[in-house]
DNA sequence: CTGAATCCAATCGGATACTG
DNA sequence: CAGTATCCGATTGGATTCAG
């Protein structure tokens, strides 16, 4: 059995230091999308379906806070914003990915 | 850029399948647990440090539900009751597993 | 020991309307 | 277009008590 990084699941465990950034219906489908490139505030509404723009706004801040990703704003009319990854948001690849083989397996 | 297998981030997205059942503030602290074995109710209790019974409980069955995880009961006095992960449980390992490195990297 | 029951607060999340 | 504001219900989560 391999061995998992960390201590256990304390409060200073790295699976709950991750998940208390990571929680919530919609972060990980952002960070999925961010994963494609850079987004819209409305592209990421639209494949998001479903999302309010209160919770949108609501994760997007939250990511950026956490410095997971970057918020770019172009000073234009209509305005024009758009979310990317950080490098740290990018190391989040291969959780997406190993969640994504799971999620298949799911059917 | 590596493929991420499975479609957009839709109703049918793997992603969303896969945090439908994972979401939650102890959900994978659960399933690190377990990955170290069988663990009885209590143990749980203790080394999630700070779950009401209520909560604990309500995750277990959820995840029992789902089939992530199965419950064996001993019919002694006191109860005696332990936890395993099942092979679909198991095999998010690697999930967890890329959410420990990540999380190490936070500090 | 393993929960179930109850009560309560905070957060999550959806719908809608509105603004710069 | 990109949010903010508001209202509301549902869910999460904690604390405590109690039962088999």
């Amino acid at each position: 059995m391999a061995k998992i990084p960390g201590n256990p699941c304390t409060s200073s465990c790295p699976i709950k230091r991750a998940m208390d950034i990571l929680d919530g219906k919609w972060t990980m489908l952002i960070i999925r999308d961010l994963l494609g490139g850079k987004k819209r505030f409305g592209e990421l509404r639209y494949s998001l379906e479903g999302v309010s723009p209160k919770m949108l706004t609501q994760r997007l801040k939250q990511l950026e806070e956490e410095q997971i990703i970057r918020k770019i704003s172009y000073p234009v009319m209509p305005p024009k914003v758009e979310y990317e990854l950080t490098e740290k948001g990018h190391q989040l690849r291969p959780v997406i990915e190993s969640l994504a083989v799971w999620g298949n397996e799911l059917i």
